[in-house]
DNA sequence: TTGAAAGCGATACCAG
DNA sequence: CTGGTATCGCTTTCAA
C-alpha cells in the first residue's frame, strides 16, 4: 500500500540523474546514456516496479490521453452496450482510456456531463445513444474534436460527424428476405415515430416493394410500440378472429422483443412459427434472438463496429490536432475542417437467418 | 477550440497574483484578500470561463479524484449495468468520476486493466460482474482501497470486501410467494451450478419448504440453463404428456428469460398462465418482465443499490486512507483495518408480484 | 493584504 | 555522454 516509485527513486537507486532515466525508459536511451547505466536503470526500474505517472505525464505533454464518452442510457439500459465496448477496444489499443458519464436520459445534464470530462482535459468527446436519434449537441463539445455514434447533430449544417446504422437498407434486406421466400402480405410492427429507426426501417420496407413491383398496403405497418406486450396486440389484432386467407403470412418487427410478443400471440392462437407464420425480429439482441424459440431470424446492429468506427475516426481527429500541421496542409481548396469526409457514416446492419421465417405456405 | 484559461489568466485579467485567485475561488479569501479584489477575481473568473484544470490539481494534491472499475462483462453484455449506474451516481455525488474497464470474460486481462488505473492514479477500485461468483482478486488490487460487487473474494482469508445480493432469501422469498398463493407442487428452473446464483436460489427454494414443514421434491428441480429455449424445453419436459394431476402448478425460474421461455411452452401446450400454471420469475430485468405477456411476477435483483453501497463503503476507505489519523485511533483495541465490519455485505432482493401468478388451481 | 517561491512527477533542452 | 533546469497548472506556505 505504500506509495509507487518514481523516477526519482530509480535513478538513486541506479545512482544517476533523473534525465538518464527518462532517456532510456523511452528507447532514447542508445548514444546518449552508458550501456553500463542503461543496464542498472533498467534493473532499478523493474527492482521497484516503476512505471511512470500518468497524471504528471498529462499534465506535461498537456493531452490526457483520455476520451471522454457522454451516453443517454447506454449504461443504464441493457441495450447498445456494445457500441461503447467496441469503442473501448479501439480506444485502448492506442493507449487510450475511455471515462463514460451516463445521463440517464435526463438532457439537463449533458452540459454538466461534457463541463466534467473537459475539466478532465479529455483529448476527445463522444456521445453515444440508444437507438437512433437527432442530439441536440451539448455546448462546448466542439471544444475538442468530436463524434456521435448511433445518434446525429440535430443542427442543419451538422457540424460534429456521426456514425450511425443504415436503417433503411436494413429495413429493406429484411423485406427481402421474407420476399425471397415466396412472402407477399408482409406486416410490419414498428416501435413508434418518436425516434427516426422505426421510420427509417420502414421506409426501407416500403422501398422493397417498390422496388419488387409490388404494391404497399400501409394498413400492413403497424406502430403498436417497442416492447413485448405491443407485439403481442398487434399480432392479436392482426390475426385473431380473423380468417385464415386474409393474415398476412410474415410479420417483421422493429425489435427482437416485438418478435417476442409476436410468438407468444401465435402460439396462443394454436399457430406455428414459421409454418403457419413467418416472424423476424431486429438488432439481434444478446440472449434473445438467437435463444429464442423458434430462433428468429434477424437484422444484426452493428454496435460494435459503430462503436469502433467512431473511435478511429475520432482518434484520428485527436491526432491530426494535437500534431502540428504538416505537409499537405499547402494543398489547395484551403481549409476544409474535415477533409472533404461526409458528416455521417452509414454501417451496413447484417441479415441473420435463423429459425423463425420460412417458406410461405402453399396456396398464399 | 482556444486553450482553456488557467489561473495565471484570471490573475492577469484581475490585477492580482495567482495565489489571491486560489484562495478566493476557494473560500478562503475572506480575511486574506481585499473585499474589492475578490470581486475582481470573481468578475474575471466568469469571464474567462476559468475552472480549474484537474489534472494539475490531481498532481499536487496526490489524488485523482477517480474511482477505477473493472468489470467482466458488464458493459458488453445487456445484464447488471445498473451497478455500474448506481456506483456512478454515487461517486458523482462525491465529486469523483469512473472510469470503466472491461475485460469481457478474459480474465487474462484482469491485471492489465488493474495496472493501466492504478497508473492513472486511481484513488480506488472496484471489480463489478455479471451474476454472483467467486473472484480471483487481481495481483495490486489492494494497493488503493478496493471493493467487489456482485462477486466476492475467493479468498479463505476474504481481503476485500464484498457487497452482494442475498440470492438464498431471494430464492426462499420467491417460494413463499406462491405458496402464500396455496401452491404446493412448486417446480425451480435454475440456471446452472457453475454460478453459485442458481445453487443458493435453489437454497432458499429448499428452506421455504422446511420452514413450511412440507418435503422438498428434488425432481422438482432442473439446471437447465439460463437462456428462454432452456426454459422452454425444461417446461416441455415438466408438462408435456403427463397427466394434468401430476404437474406442477407453479414453475420458479431462475431468471426472467427462463420464464419467457416457460410461458411460450405453456401457450404451446395450450396452457393459460397464471389460470393452469403459476410462473415466476427472477431480475426483475429492465423491458422484460414488466412487459410480458402476462407481466411477470419476480424476484427484483437490487442493482443500483448494490453498486451505490459499494461505492459508498469504498468512498468511505478513500477518505480514511487520505485523511491522516484524527481523533479516534487511541480507541482501545487497536488496529481494526475495516471498522469491524463483515467483508461480505448482503442487500436483499425484492418482491414485485405482477400478473404471472395466481391462486392455486381448484382440487390441487 | 499581497506576491514570491516551492513542489507534485515527468520530460526535454542545453550547457558542461 | 551527463546532470541541472525550466515547464505543465495549481495550492500553500512564508516573507515582505
Amino acid at each position: 500500500m505504500n506509495r509507487k516509485a518514481t523516477a526519482l527513486d530509480v535513478a538513486k537507486l541506479a545512482g544517476v540523474s533523473r534525465s538518464a532515466v527518462s532517456l532510456v525508459l523511452n528507447g532514447r536511451g542508445d548514444g546518449n546514456v552508458a550501456l553500463e547505466s542503461q543496464q542498472r536503470i533498467r534493473e532499478a526500474a523493474a527492482a521497484l516496479n516503476y512505471s511512470p505517472n500518468k497524471i504528471a505525464l498529462s499534465l506535461r505533454n498537456r493531452q490526457s490521453r483520455i476520451i471522454g464518452i457522454v451516453s443517454d442510457q447506454v449504461v443504464t439500459s441493457p441495450f447498445d452496450g456494445n457500441i461503447i465496448a467496441g469503442a473501448d477496444a479501439v480506444a485502448r489499443e492506442h493507449g487510450f482510456v475511455t471515462v463514460v458519464m451516463d445521463t440517464e436520459l435526463d438532457g439537463s445534464r449533458d452540459e454538466g456531463a461534457v463541463e466534467t470530462l473537459l475539466d478532465r482535459q479529455v483529448d476527445g468527446l463522444m456521445y453515444v445513444t440508444v437507438g437512433l436519434r437527432p442530439l441536440h449537441v451539448p455546448a462546448n463539445m466542439d471544444r475538442v474534436p468530436a463524434i456521435l455514434a448511433n445518434c446525429f447533430d440535430d443542427r442543419p449544417e451538422a457540424v460534429v460527424p456521426a456514425v450511425i446504422p443504415d436503417e433503411v437498407r436494413g429495413g429493406r434486406e429484411a423485406a427481402e428476405h421474407v420476399m425471397s421466400l415466396g412472402h407477399r402480405d408482409i406486416a410490419f410492427l414498428a416501435g413508434d415515430s418518436l425516434t427516426p429507426a422505426a421510420p427509417r426501417r420502414i421506409e426501407g420496407y416500403r422501398s422493397a416493394f417498390l422496388h419488387a413491383g409490388l404494391p404497399v398496403n400501409e394498413a400492413r405497418v403497424l406502430q403498436v410500440g417497442w416492447d413485448i406486450d405491443a407485439g403481442f396486440h398487434g399480432t392479436m389484432k392482426l390475426l385473431d378472429g380473423v380468417e385464415p386467407a386474409r393474415r398476412p403470412t410474415a410479420i417483421l418487427c422493429a425489435n427482437d422483443r416485438l418478435a417476442i410478443g409476436v410468438v407468444l400471440a401465435c402460439y396462443r392462437l394454436g399457430l406455428s412459427v414459421p409454418q403457419d407464420i413467418s416472424v423476424m425480429g431486429y438488432d439481434d439482441e444478446f440472449r434473445i434472438a438467437k435463444a429464442m424459440v423458434p430462433a428468429l431470424s434477424t437484422m444484426a446492429l452493428p454496435l460494435r463496429e459503430m462503436g469502433a468506427a467512431a473511435m478511429t475516426s475520432l482518434l484520428r481527429d485527436v491526432d491530426r490536432q494535437q500534431a502540428p500541421d504538416d505537409g499537405g496542409t499547402a494543398a489547395p481548396g484551403g481549409k476544409e475542417p474535415r477533409s472533404g469526409t461526409s458528416a455521417e457514416t452509414m454501417v451496413p446492419c447484417r441479415l441473420v437467418v435463423r429459425d423463425s421465417t420460412g417458406q410461405v405456405p402453399a396456396g398464399r
